[in-house]
DNA sequence: CAGATCTCAGCTATACTGAAATGC
DNA sequence: CGCATTTCAGTATAGCTGAGATCT
């Protein structure tokens, strides 16, 4: 691509170059990821439960931003390669609550440092204090999801 | 989806945060255009067409991101909406030179103020100096695509 | 001949929709 | 009953791959 020679109309736009940028970040991920067969969710998943520890499908699904179908196959092929368990919730029989298993743990601490690979890429004209500040902005805007009852 | 549940891992990660903050501008960029029956990357190609004028298929997708495979769907798709006109280059009999129409230059027009609407809802959060620096950063990090010859 | 352009067919990932089964 | 959870089936979009035909 040649964003020099992009519309000025798209140059300035905030949707659009974030989605540029997005799609720089996916690629990169994606590549780093997939040479270990890892995916972007995966990540997201172990991610989340050892951070915050057992929790249903659906809880996952609504910190993560995934939805409760995509969850469902994406728990099930992370229990079948031995990264997370999956039990009923005996004091909520619709519920199945999810854990990371030993593997899950180690696989997590081994993508990890790809994912801190990939930010050094995505950011490598950035100065530290860049980086921040774009976290912060983009935080802004991701925060409004939530704040945001009026949608 | 509740940004504030999520792990730290991905809180911080600007990866994941260009992710979602582009899906919110995707599904708002989406909903917009969409109650107007349009679509982004027609908004893209006649933003590109009556800044830069006439231009071949092949020039105009590396200009906005786009792969030459969907371009051709996307030109077919708006010409027989008679928002652009597609003829052979007679200098170059490879190419086809594609021109947007006076209904395309209205189109493009009405897609304006729904673009920028979208902007104010996306951006609610920021105040437009941090608006204005987001528009910085993000270009740092688009703009290496084409810096990057490492690639 | 190498390389560019256009075109087509098809694949992948991701997000999403609708509906059913089960249980609170 | 309304509502939440899990599950399945299927759709839509976007990006991408590979190949062929044509032309420089």
């Amino acid at each position: 691509m040649d964003v020099e020679a992009a519309p000025a109309r798209l140059r300035g736009l905030p949707s659009w170059l974030l989605g540029q940028a997005a799609l720089r970040a996916q690629r990169l991920g994606s590549a780093g990821l997939g040479a270990v067969g890892a995916h972007r969710q995966q990540y997201a998943l172990l991610a989340a439960l050892e951070e915050g520890g057992r929790a249903s499908q659906a809880d996952l699904g609504r910190r993560l931003g995934i939805d409760p179908g995509d969850m469902v196959r994406l728990v099930r092929a992370m229990q079948t390669e031995g990264w997370l368990g999956c039990t009923p919730d005996p004091a909520d029989r619709r519920r199945k609550l999810v854990d990371i298993t030993a593997a899950g743990r180690r696989r997590l601490h081994k993508l990890d440092a790809v994912v801190t690979h990939v930010q050094d890429d995505l950011l490598a004209a950035l100065t530290p204090a860049q980086r921040r500040h774009l976290v912060r902005l983009l935080t802004l805007i991701v925060g409004q999801d939530s704040d945001d009852q009026s949608k």
